[in-house]
DNA sequence: AGGTGTTTATGGATAA
DNA sequence: TTATCCATAAACACCT
């Protein structure tokens, strides 16, 4: 059955739960990640719903927030200025709504403890040798990419899911070209990653490579190449942090997608 | 004081 | 019918 369009919902509720809400703000940011007062105005921006009762709404939203696991607090760095922290989904809980629907979801995510507990860590530890600046993470151009997120508001909202499914099965060719350590980048050595190639959506076939590993860089060790929305990303954190530079991911892109 | 974040409680809706 | 998901209210702590 079509979804319907964004303007049909007008100023009636629109289907979807706080949670999907906040998943389509914080998918749709070129980061992947929100301030609290930046998830409130892409809901206000897109449904006018709920620019009425903002007290009532936005408190089941920070409960929300709050409550479940799929929401990940990130601290802000000294270079990014401003109120409260950063929110981001927890890397873990790409199938957690049926097939990229945020209508209902498939189950509820609870996070694997210790897992969670070392993401936190490493997050609220010095990073800066760790980490690009802000200013160096390039988003990979989305229509080259041929592909969305099923978070992105641009799936659940006026597309079929039908054309979202069939550009997920578009992957098959091997990968010649791989990204680069994002910390070398700015350095001698410019190793290349190995890793494997991470689906973090069930609908999404995935496809293993290996290669040699950066040995620079010994905080980067298990490098996991993963691919959010658009994006093309390394490391446990890479989705809040780091994503290898554009040139690569283009390329890398190239190869999977046709 | 107002914004942010955590937690508990309650009840309706829906899936299993 | 039971379990789970979800919305809402509200108390409270913390910070600027």
């Amino acid at each position: 059955m079509p979804r319907p369009l964004r303007n049909s919902y007008g100023s009636s509720k629109p289907p979807y739960s706080y949670i999907s809400l906040t998943a389509m703000a914080i998918q749709s940011s070129p980061h992947k990640m929100l301030s609290l007062s930046e998830i409130y105005q892409f809901i206000m921006d897109h449904f006018p719903f709920y620019r009425d009762n903002t007290q009532r709404w936005q408190n089941s939203l920070r409960h929300n927030l709050s409550f479940n696991d799929c929401f990940l607090k990130i601290p802000r760095r000294p270079d990014q200025p401003g109120k409260g922290s950063l929110w981001a989904m927890h890397p873990d809980c790409g199938a957690m709504f049926e097939n990229g629907s945020f209508l209902r979801r498939r189950k509820r995510f609870k996070s694997d403890r210790e897992r969670t507990t070392k993401l936190a860590k490493i997050i609220t530890s010095d990073r800066k040798d760790t980490l690009m600046k802000s200013s160096d993470i390039t988003p990979v151009d989305a229509a080259r990419a041929g592909f969305k997120h099923p978070f992105n508001i641009e799936n659940l909202i006026g597309l079929d899911i039908k054309s979202v499914q069939h550009s997920c099965q578009a992957i098959s060719a091997p990968i010649t070209s791989l990204p680069t350590c994002p910390s070398c980048v700015n350095s001698s050595p410019n190793t290349v990653l190995a890793g494997y190639q991470t689906n973090l959506w069930s609908t999404v076939p995935s496809t293993a490579y290996f290669t040699k590993s950066c040995s620079q860089h010994e905080h980067l060790n298990n490098y996991e190449l993963a691919r959010v929305g658009q994006q093309f990303y390394t490391g446990d954190l890479a989705p809040f942090y780091s994503t290898v530079p554009a040139t690569a991911a283009a390329a890398l892109t190239q190869g999977i997608f046709r």
